[in-house]
DNA sequence: TAGCAAATTGACAGCGCTGTCATTCCTGCC
DNA sequence: GGCAGGAATGACAGCGCTGTCAATTTGCTA
C-alpha cells in the first residue's frame, strides 16, 4: 500500500503538518526535526501525492510548454528546449505539460483558456516565436499564470534566457570577414521571428563595421527550412557577381545552400564559404561539417524553466538570464578564392 | 470563483453524486437528467478539477508517453508521434505527460518507478525503440500499468499501432526494380530497431521475389543518421560496380545518400535513383525530391493513444491497428541507366 | 391494483494533503 | 524567578470529487 505523509508522521513522532511543513520548505521547524522527518521519509520511500497536493494547496505542480508547432523553427530544436524544460520541472518534482498552439489559428486563445481552466499550470514557458505575441501575453497575466521565455524579443523585467544573437551573428560574420570574404551573402530566417532579426542585424553591424558597401540582391529571404536555404542560394548563385561566403541564418538553410553549392558545381569551402547557426547535430555530419553558432537550447529550455520555478517558490526571485555563444569554426569556411 | 460539481448539481436540481455521473458516462441515468445535466454543465462552462477526481476516484487521467532520446530515430519522428498522442488524450480530456528513458542507462528502471510512483499514469505509449524491452514491459505489468505501443516489434495481443513495414519496403524496392534497376543496394538502420529489421526483410524479399543474386556488399549499415547515410554512400559508391540504385531505411540515410552521390559526381536521379523510408518533411524539400514510404506518424501516435484509452474505459477494447502505407513516387527516382 | 425487482437517485464519508489558527515550547531580559 | 514574545508544533476542517450503500421511483407481472 501507498505511503502516506500520515504514515511518515508516524514514524517520525510528528504531527502530519510538520511533515508538511518539510516537505514545502518551510520555515519554523527546528534542523533536528527537519532531519528526522527527512530520514523517515527517505526510509519509507515516501511520495507525496501530486493530487493531494494540489487539492489542497490550491496548486498543480504542472508548467506548460507551449509552442507553436504550424510556424516553428524546427522539430530538433523544439525537442531540445522540451528535454531542458523536463530536466528542470523533474528535478523540481513539478511536471511537464506540452502544449502546442498555433498562433495563426483562430482558437488561439480558446484553446489557451481550455489549458488554464482544465489543468491550472503554475507557470508555462514560451518558445519562440509565441515569446512575444501580445495577446498571449496579456491573457496569461489576466489568469496570473507566470510565464517564463526562451529567446523572447523583447527584454524586459520578464523570466527567461537569451543569447545575444545579434553579437554572435556579428562574430561569425567577422569570421568570415578575417578569412578575406568580401562579398558575404546572408539568408534570412521568417520574417517576424526574433531569430531572424537578431541575426540579420549582426551581419548589417559586421559589414558595416568593415566598411562594406550594403548589396541588397545578396541578402535573401528564407524561411527557417532545408528548402528555403536550396531557394534562397540557387538565387545567390544566378547572380553575376556570386558572392564567395553565404552566412544562413540557421543550419537547416545553410545545408540547403551547400546542397545548391553541389548542383552549380561549387566546391565548399575552396569555392564558397558556408556557415549556419545553431549547432544542430546535422552540423556536425555533413561533410565538411558546418561553420556555426552553438546555440544551447537544451540549456536554454533548463535554464528558462528554472527561473519560472524559482520564481514560483519564491516571487520576485527569477531573472532573465543570458547565455554565452561559441563559435563553432568547422570546416565549411574557408578563405576567400 | 471557479464552478464546482456542486454548483452545477444545483443548478440542475440533481445531486452531487448524480452529475458525478454524467461526468464519467456512467450507466443509470435517464436520458431527461442527463440531458439537464449536461445543459448546465454547458452553460456553467463547468470544467472538472482534474486533482480532485484524481483523488476522489483513484486514477490520475495522465498518460505518459515514454521514449529514448539517447538511441532515438529522429527527433521529428518523436515530434510528430507526441502530437498525435496529445491530440488523442486532449479530446478525452486526459493529460500527456512526455518521459524520455534511456535504454542502454543502469538507472532505467529506476526512473521508470519514479514516474510512476510519483505521477501514476493511468497508461502509458511506448515509441520505438522501447516498444520491446523486456525489463520495461515487465515492470510496467508489475505495476499494473496498461501500455500501448507505436509499431512494436512482437505482434501479440497488445495495443497499438503498426505498419506493414516489411510489404511496404519490399514495394518501394519493387518500384526500383520496374524501373530496370538491378544492382540495388540498401542502407540499413540501426540494428536491434524493428525499423531497420522489416525494411531490410523486405529488400531482402522483393530481391528474391525477383530472382536476382544477393551481393552482400550492397547492404551496409548505417545508423538513421544523415552522416551515416553519406558514409554508407561512399562505401557504395567506391565499389568496382556500384549499384544504380539505393534504397535507404530511413530519409535522413537517403539524404545523405544524395549528399554522397553529388560529392561523386552522380546525378541523381540520372545516375543513380535513391528511395528512402518515412516521408519526412525534408524529403520533400529535397530537389529532386525523395521517393520514400509515407509513415503517417502523427496518426499512428494519435491511434495508439486511442487504443489505450479505449482500453482504459472499458477494458479489452483496445486493438492493435494496422494502418497503411503508401508509396510517394517522386523525382530521386528513374529508369536505370 | 397490489407486489416485487430493477432502475434511478441521493446521503455521506473520505481520498491525502495543506491552510488557519490554537497551543506549547523556548528564548532573553528585568 | 517570572514573564513577554517569538519560534515550533499540532488540531482540525476542508479542497472537489467519487465509492459505497441506502432510499426512492419506475416498470412489470399476476
Amino acid at each position: 500500500m501507498r505511503v502516506r505523509l500520515e504514515d511518515v508522521a508516524r514514524a517520525a513522532s510528528v504531527s502530519p503538518k510538520t511533515v508538511s511543513r518539510v516537505l514545502n520548505d518551510e520555515a519554523n521547524v527546528t534542523d533536528a526535526t527537519r532531519e528526522r522527518v527527512r530520514a523517515a521519509m527517505e526510509a519509507m520511500d515516501y511520495r507525496p501525492h501530486p493530487s493531494a497536493r494540489s487539492l489542497a494547496g490550491n496548486r498543480s505542480f504542472v508548467v506548460a510548454m507551449l509552442y507553436d508547432n504550424n510556424d516553428n523553427p524546427s522539430s530538433t530544436y523544439l525537442a531540445e528546449i522540451q528535454d531542458g524544460v523536463l530536466e528542470a520541472c523533474d528535478a523540481h518534482r513539478y511536471s511537464m505539460m506540452v502544449r502546442p498552439l498555433r498562433m495563426r489559428d483562430g482558437d488561439f486563445i480558446r484553446r489557451l483558456d481550455a489549458l488554464i481552466s482544465d489543468h491550472h499550470p503554475d507557470g508555462v514557458v514560451l518558445t519562440p516565436p509565441i515569446t512575444d505575441y501580445a495577446p498571449l501575453l496579456k491573457r496569461l497575466r489576466e489568469h496570473k499564470v507566470p510565464y517564463a521565455s526562451v529567446s523572447p524579443q523583447r527584454r524586459g523585467k520578464n523570466l527567461g534566457v537569451t543569447m545575444d544573437e545579434q553579437r554572435a551573428a556579428r562574430a561569425i560574420v567577422e569570421h568570415l570577414l578575417d578569412l578575406g570574404h568580401r562579398r558575404i551573402a546572408h539568408v534570412v530566417g521568417i520574417a517576424n521571428h526574433g531569430a531572424s532579426r537578431w541575426r540579420l542585424a549582426g551581419y548589417h553591424e559586421a559589414m558595416a563595421a568593415a566598411g562594406l558597401p550594403e548589396d541588397p540582391a545578396l541578402v535573401v529571404q528564407g524561411a527557417f527550412t532545408f528548402g528555403s536555404g536550396v531557394e534562397a542560394a540557387r538565387q545567390l548563385f544566378s547572380l553575376r557577381k556570386r558572392p564567395t561566403a553565404v552566412f544562413a541564418a540557421n543550419d537547416d538553410m545553410a545545408t540547403g545552400v551547400m546542397w545548391a553549392a553541389g548542383e552549380y558545381g561549387l566546391k565548399v569551402p575552396h569555392d564558397l564559404s558556408v556557415c549556419g547557426f545553431d549547432d544542430t547535430p546535422l552540423s556536425r555530419q555533413l561533410w565538411p561539417a558546418l561553420t556555426t553558432v552553438q546555440q544551447p537550447s537544451r540549456e536554454m529550455g533548463k535554464i528558462a524553466a528554472e527561473q519560472l520555478l524559482s520564481d514560483l517558490r519564491s516571487h520576485g526571485t527569477g531573472h532573465l538570464v543570458q547565455v554565452p555563444f561559441s563559435l563553432q569554426i568547422r570546416g565549411s569556411t574557408a578563405k576567400a578564392p
